[in-house]
DNA sequence: ACCTGAACACCGTTCAAGT
DNA sequence: ACCTGAACACCGTTCAAGT
């Protein structure tokens, strides 16, 4: 059987599928050689780097979103879909989104998602200036949301009820959070996902209010 | 001269010298024992593994925040101050925010900004699945906003000047990327920040209005 | 041009041996 | 109880050799 010859893309798809399968961590240009059936040294002419071939996993995983927009549309309803175009990523590619948020890109390829955001802000009427603002605004917000939501944060929510009811925390020194355990333990992702979206975008129609 | 005896603390600071000196890629057991004069598994006579290390990094870093708060000033000034004072991780200890906040924490090591934070919502009269809920996209803003200032989330705003001019971007593609290059290369951290958390802050106050 | 195995300088961790 | 070196199973990457 024929197969495909090696190459940069099928490099970067085996190294998502195997990040997807076991993990940001197991990933290693070893595993990558041994899952498309090649020595290891192959790799390497095809990709001059394991961060560079990282950099690509991050670059395919952006290229991936898929942005459905209405030019027509209210800048408020095209901004909610591209939000929730890019927390996509959080679905099909969970494992990944740490890759994807860590590698300071260098390329056009995670353009794309910035230049709709602006042409819609700038659509709407904002200056360069507050577009370039708000843009970084909804940016910090989505990326913060997806790592809650892809579990790597919780961090600064942690709270398990089996924490709270094993003594692990204590309920003197803690109230607020013992008392509130249950709220913390669960969390419906896409609703609190809407909730600051929703937020975010009225915090905007009135800001541009006022300053008018 | 006697050294003093190793133990976790020692350890932990140690691993944290060399994170903010060398970055978060040259960390390993074998150069944090170096580092403290020992052989590498001394390390496990305090320390089970290198994941609870890194754990451990994260916990002492988040306990590290300086909080001040006026239990009689506004909850918007005492939100504000809290939010300044998580900020402070990214100048303190830039290269370990990556840590930080890639750890999932079960212990209640992080858990007082949370609980502070829990607390100051409920006396401004929200109710807990409230307070919750804006935690929840205060901390998504802080964290997203965190690791852009450190640097490593410039894949959503990563348009240098230079890559205009060097025609790695095609201005013909991204017209509204290239006319903004200049706003998108330079950001004055702080003001975003504010801007973003006073954005939060009026949100939250018309939001509350609005349900009343 | 593309592939490769051997080799080098690293890893984290187990284990048995020391005090 | 704490420390340790040797050893094991891994890494990424260089290099020289193959086609």
């Amino acid at each position: 059987m024929p197969t495909e010859p090696l190459s940069r893309r099928r490099i970067v798809a085996a190294a998502i599928g195997l990040i997807e399968r076991e993990g940001a961590d197991a990933i290693s240009m070893r595993r990558i050689a041994a899952d498309l059936g090649v020595g290891v040294m192959s790799l390497y002419n095809h990709v001059p780097s394991k961060d560079v071939l990282l950099d690509g996993v991050a670059e395919a995983v952006l290229s991936k979103i898929e942005f459905t927009d209405d030019p027509d549309a209210h800048w408020t309803d095209r901004v909610r879909l591209q939000a929730r175009a890019f927390r996509q990523i959080a679905h099909h590619y969970p494992r990944s989104l740490m890759v994807v948020v860590s590698r300071q890109l260098h390329s056009a390829a995670g353009l794309l998602p910035v230049e709709r955001a602006l042409a819609t802000l700038r659509s709407a009427g904002f200056g360069g200036a507050d577009a370039v603002r708000i843009l970084r605004m909804f940016i910090a917000y989505i990326v913060g949301s997806l790592l809650r939501e892809v579990g790597v944060t919780p961090t600064f929510a942690p709270v398990h009820t089996r924490m709270i009811k094993a003594d692990s925390v204590d309920a003197a020194l803690f109230p607020e959070v013992s008392s509130l355990a249950p709220l913390l333990d669960e969390c419906d992702h896409e609703a609190e996902f809407e909730f600051g979206l929703e937020l975010l975008i009225q915090a905007i129609v009135a800001h541009s209010a006022r300053s008018r």
